[in-house]
DNA sequence: TAGTGGTCTAGACCACTAG
DNA sequence: TAGTGGTCTAGACCACTAG
């Protein structure tokens, strides 16, 4: 079916892994003994070698050979965007203020700041159906140049913000997601209950030193809120 | 600080892509060019490229060049267990059912399987600190050879009982998290009013045909429940 | 000591691109 | 037509493993 050799070669040890002739911790047949086995340059073999380690079937350790890799049945692959991730189209986004503030002992934590640095706030309600159904709030520690006008901000996204300060290559991104009530405030904004249970997810973007450039939370409403993932196959 | 050659070309190149010295969009030299430039052989030159592209830096386009990628900063990795998705630690999984039973119309329409084929319930609640905080039920396609004994049911985990009638390795998965409530017989296992909401995390494993070989639910008390992802570069 | 994977070379021919 | 990436070869030397 494939063409090049080294397609054919990938296949048929992928075969091989997924049929269990070659079982999880065992060792496949040596690159030398692959090219013999299939009429074929060392070079070849090791290219698809490359390829089924490089999607999660085997491992290589120098000296000794190759391995079929335990498999990870629990590594998901998922898609998060503030405004994305939303059952149905978001359809407004209000920006609320921007302000220039002290950071509070969470922030100073957060964003591993001294208490005298200045932080910019940016807050935000999402509309969908004319309906509040999730508020945002982002922060992050004031530097000039950063963008503190209104126009830039509105429809940017919270790393793009960030952006100019460092790489967007070299930005590292963590999330968090829970349950929890939302506090007067953020319940205000969503014309809800503080008492009512919301989602919130929590972001923070550090730069290439792993030091937070950013952190922020969103607070959607139980019944707005939808992710879906799928299974990694191959654990780097 | 590196010794292979390849790899100094691979963190050379990166950097000059981290530094926007090659913007996305743009090409990089050809791999021509790349060797005269270090002094080395085209081969080794291909290996450094094929790690950039690994790593989601740039494309190639055959007969064209290497073109740096648009970064994507909303792909994140998660890891999800039933029982590890949980702030602290799970102390006990009590079975509470394992029957087989006639599908209902949520349950052909979730297994694509016809009305007259049995499907297996595994009921489970999970506890923490001696508290319920999760209720989980699972639906196989009812099939011979299929796990029904508890014991063999009791810790094994979701692809696990699957798992003989298909290969781990050719499995997939897809996970959908929302918050709702939870209706009347997960509210009753978890002890709470019917109208109080819960997190619902649905998961569906397929075969390599994409044919559904099971579904289940998890219903998280809204305390009880977090998950942490963390952005991924590479964009396969 | 024989075997393993890791790196690297200097070539070859191919299909495709774009002027 | 000159240049590009894609595949493949037949060698070389290396550090490491395990009997």
């Amino acid at each position: 079916m494939s063409k090049e050799l080294y397609t054919e070669i990938f296949h048929s040890i992928k075969r091989d892994i997924e049929s269990n002739k070659y079982r999880p911790g065992e060792m496949i047949p040596s690159e030398n003994a692959l090219s013999e086995l299939f009429g074929t340059s060392r070079m070849t073999v090791r290219k698809a070698l490359l390829k089924l380690a490089n999607e999660g079937y085997i491992y290589p350790i120098a000296g000794k050979g190759n391995f079929v890799k335990e498999i990870m049945l629990n590594r998901y692959s998922l898609h998060y965007n503030e405004t994305d991730s939303v059952n149905g189209e978001i359809e407004d986004i209000v920006l609320i203020s921007v302000d220039i503030v002290k950071p509070n002992i969470e922030l100073v934590y957060y964003l591993q700041i001294p208490q005298t640095k200045r932080v910019v706030v940016i807050k935000r309600v999402f509309i969908r159906d004319s309906v509040k159904i999730a508020y945002d709030e982002k922060y992050i520690p004031y530097y000039s140049g950063i963008p503190i006008v209104e126009n830039e901000i509105h429809f940017s996204s919270f790393p793009e913000i960030v952006s100019d300060k460092i790489s967007l290559f070299s930005m590292q991104k963590r999330i968090s997601i829970q349950a929890a009530n939302p506090g007067i405030i953020a319940a205000d904004y969503l014309g809800i209950s503080s008492d009512e249970s919301v989602i919130i997810v929590e972001q923070t973007l550090f730069d290439e030193l792993s030091e937070p450039v950013g952190w922020g939370r969103t607070y959607y409403k139980i019944d707005s809120f939808e992710l879906n993932a799928r299974l990694i196959k191959n654990n780097s």
